[in-house]
DNA sequence: AATGAATGAGGATTCATTCAT
DNA sequence: AATGAATGAATCCTCATTCAT
């Protein structure tokens, strides 16, 4: 579905094959060692290709980037939307929602850096790559209002608390610090999403 | 009050200046074009001195990154705390915490962005940053439950989704989107705050 | 034969002639301005190829230097054994060792500055120079003793006594003062290989 | 007797001991780090005062340098003529003069190190420096032709043979390999010199 | 005498990109 | 399609030296 911006879009199986290598090759090297510090020529090295032929497939180094950035979008949504496919209502797919954030991040911790660096490298590919995020969540949110789901409110705002709350709670427990269950964080955070801080409805 | 880290602590007043003109410098270009696209000798010009005095003051480009990280952690502290100091309770001092954030964020955007992109240049000092916050942020739920201002819960968690939230209203509204007022903001989330997005406490 | 420690092993004669030119230039450059005096663009302006030319070839300017160090040994050993092949005996060897000593010092005063200079620069390689001509010295000495053609002593002591001649020798006869012919120098130090300063064999 | 280069001759006893508070800490550092990799800044440390102070009293690095070696020179004349004082005859000299060189060095390894730099820094300094000594040899090698206490022969390559000798057992011996006795080894070139590497004399 | 702030030229090294084969 | 040699602008950092106090 994405078109990833390309230079040479490879006609033989040869081809593609090579352009596979350097695109994975570059998810492992921005992940590991961040945009600036990898070099064009590391991420040769690690495809096992000659330097030149590099630039056969991309244009720039922030081509190749933006198009693993892309990549990342899809990748994340998909497996969001399929981890919380069967929830019953719009509570319970936040707090499953929530859970395979954490999860997805934990387990593509080199790969989620390349999202989270993105805004320092194509600023406005990050801004889309949230947007997106919170365009489906504020439509999610609208519907369940329809639905008699949750209460009514600012769906705008709310989505994007609600993404942030997923962001820095991937970040501390998908990364900086793994010992803690992604479903027990989601648990935890439920009760706050569900009837927030507040005492009444104890 | 704050110890930069630094490598020559200016012994006269007219060194003290110069340290000063430095240090502002490197905040508005850092934050203005970022880490990597900032050159020393930029930070120089910026601030009227020759590019070695640069390295009187600082032993590298980093370590004035992360000098300027914590004086920002402090900024960020104050103002905030000195913005929700009247709050009746806890959850009036969370709906004040973001519109502060907001406007902090809104009014130093630059700065800011200074505290998102350590990340990639200091991540051990950014994490060290929103520990720091996280760390107070539990200790006033802590409290607040003692007091009986809020439910019982896992404050950890929610310190953690709660700084999230801030982050994100503050990315998306205090910098992409000005065009919303910070405490309409906050009043918005204030209720998912406060009852969540449940329907019972309607 | 030498394999320099190097960066890239060029793969094609364009880049053999190339890598030769820079090796050639630094000889040159080093041997006439000293280690610190010579610049990596001195080196790169006289081989006539660009700055970052150097770096595709040589890892840093230290390295080069060392590739340069190893292969002066080998000159100065194929040199001096070519010369002294057809000696009678070891006193001869000597006589004649030294006068090519002087005459290849003298022809290549530029070069064997970097010798000396390794000290300053690469001093384990300098070590190591000095060592294998030591090993190759005693050994000589060692086969002359036992056949007869010198005295027994401490072959060591005398292999390192007679570099040190040599190599004073070669300074003082062959850089500073040119107006000696080396045959002459090495049959005036003759007298004092074969028989000592004393008086007793006159 | 030496008259150092300087800029400032120091007259209160304050300005004295700074002075020489700098040109030890320059010996040590030179000695240990050599010319080019120490920085005036080191000299300064090292000897506890401002650097600008160094410019009271020296007028460049390269100066220091020199006043350093001229010192040395003394220094090992100094050491070597007591050694050598009572020797009965210039063989027995030549001996006790070898060995007194490489305990010199070997006590002096650091400082050593600065005259051998010497001809990388100051070239025509280090000419000098060992041109002296070559004088007072050939002038000692005369004498003891006259007294009939040595063969007759050319001196002056005699002399510069002899300097070599020790200069390489100084650094072999003094500084690269400790575990043998200078008397031993003076003893073991001691036959070398006297009789040198013939058969006859056994 | 002593200080320490300020200077700026200089140098090693990196790396995205181009191009001829 | 693939290669790898070549480029040169860009950047961080060092350090001898000067100067005002």
């Amino acid at each position: 579905m994405t078109q990833f911006v390309q230079k040479t879009v490879p006609k033989t199986a040869r081809g593609k094959k090579t352009r596979e290598k350097i695109i994975n090759a570059a998810a492992s090297e921005f992940g590991q060692k961040g945009y600036h510090v990898t070099s064009i020529s590391d991420i040769t090295q690690t495809a096992g290709v000659a330097l030149g032929t590099f630039y056969v497939y991309f244009a720039s180094k922030e081509l190749i980037f933006r198009a693993l950035l892309a990549h990342m979008g899809e990748l994340t949504r998909h497996w969001i939307s399929k981890k919380i496919a069967g929830a019953p209502d719009r509570l319970s797919a936040e707090r499953m929602g929530i859970e395979a954030f954490i999860e997805f991040v934990r387990k593509h911790q080199d790969l989620y850096r390349i999202v989270m660096e993105a805004q320092f490298v194509a600023n406005d590919a990050y801004i889309e790559y949230y947007s997106v995020f919170a365009d489906a969540y504020i439509q999610n949110l609208d519907d369940a209002v329809v639905k008699g789901e949750i209460s009514q409110g600012e769906n705008e705002e709310r989505a994007w608390a609600l993404i942030g709350m997923s962001v820095f709670l991937g970040m501390k427990y998908g990364i900086w610090d793994e010992n803690k269950d992604p479903k027990a964080v989601a648990d935890a955070v439920g009760g706050l999403l569900e009837s927030g801080l507040g005492l009444k409805n104890k």
